[in-house]
DNA sequence: GTCTATAGCCTGATAGAC
DNA sequence: GTCTATCAGGCTATAGAC
């Protein structure tokens, strides 16, 4: 592999220029108007050098979906970790996820809307997005072993009732008030009582274990 | 006005007939990458002529904007017909909705997602989404009278919130799953749970008119 | 890995004849 | 309202010199 050699390592640091710079120029022009010869007007090189990194836009774009997940997951980890076990490091990471969201909305619009004609990622890119469907559930299985919501919150249709909470709050923040913060945006503000909804669907039943 | 000239109805047409290809169009090649080029060509004429219906191609979004958003609104109300006033009326009008939105993808994406750089649809091709606000939030009033919801349904926060859960349950499955159908879609099946959840969230105190 | 050069497309939009 | 002609520019991608 010779993965630390100096030419490995300034070919790494020549990616995440270039990833960064995407990210502005989905920013500024739109997700779906990113532009190979944008990317490289604003590297200082010609398009066709970028070529050596990329092969084509849609790879690039493929790239950018595993680095919105990577960075997603991440957050969400970390957040998972600021908290006690169960419901709330669940809560936790939810919240950091939505943060991220609100701060990295170009990746956010590619990783959930989908606004590229052509692109579907490809299966690499997309673990990220899996281990963190299986956080959730596992996540959720905690909680429901700690008493904390009832067993049916640990399956397919509470993850994925979890998932319409989180994205519906985010896609209407994203897309009526973009610029608004995590904490004051309309929609995502409401974070508590959305959540405290999804907890109410599925009640704990008392003293689960004894040891209350 | 003269708005029944033979002339003013060939025009129309022809606009009816622009608005509906663009459609086409956008659900081939996504909704960023609808091109007045092809539009011309499906509807057998030269780019340039084109700019007699439409002053640019921004313009063709605002109408398509304000087309879908009427449309949405057409099928809501129709759905809230069909059904008792009150709480009953409101469900039924947002599954109506939901299956506009399954029915009419691209159109829902540039209502919902606003994945078009540059584009700001105008004052008056929202409209009608206002317009379908304030019916939502008349007819969680109409619930609240009827005792079928408590008074904080009927605030923005509960019009918020609401959205939240329509929306939600609609992106999720546009973008995971856009070619499931609304009645066995993995999300959009978790209708009637949501909206139990919305309505637990608003509980009706009992016997409020004393008509029971 | 970078460049020049270029192929080969596409686009939005305008001018002006008919 | 339709056309031809055209502007003026964009883009992805490739070939091949250095």
């Amino acid at each position: 592999m010779a993965v630390g050699s100096r030419r490995e390592l300034r070919r790494n640091q020549t990616i995440d220029e270039i990833l960064t710079i995407a990210v502005d120029v989905m920013a500024e022009v739109g997700v779906a108007g990113l532009s190979l010869s944008e990317v490289a007007r604003r590297l200082g090189i010609r398009p066709p050098s970028l070529y050596k990194y990329f092969p084509s836009r849609l790879a690039l774009f493929d790239r950018l979906f595993q680095l919105g997940h990577q960075q997603h997951l991440n957050d969400f980890r970390a957040g998972a970790e600021a908290a006690e076990p169960g419901l709330p490091a669940l809560l936790s990471a939810l919240q950091a996820s939505g943060r991220w969201a609100m701060a990295n909305q170009p990746l956010a619009q590619l990783l959930f809307w989908r606004p590229v004609p052509g692109f579907e990622p490809s299966a690499e890119a997309f673990a990220p997005s899996q281990a963190m469907v299986e956080d959730v559930r596992r996540m959720l299985g905690d909680a429901v072993e700690r008493g904390q919501l009832a067993p049916g919150a640990a399956t397919e249709e509470g993850v994925a009732v979890l998932s319409v909470l989180v994205t519906g709050m985010l896609s209407q923040q994203l897309a009526n008030a973009p610029r608004e913060s995590f904490d004051q945006g309309r929609f995502t503000r409401l974070g508590p009582q959305i959540f405290a909804m999804f907890r109410d669907r599925y009640p704990p039943t008392e003293d689960p274990h004894g040891d209350s």
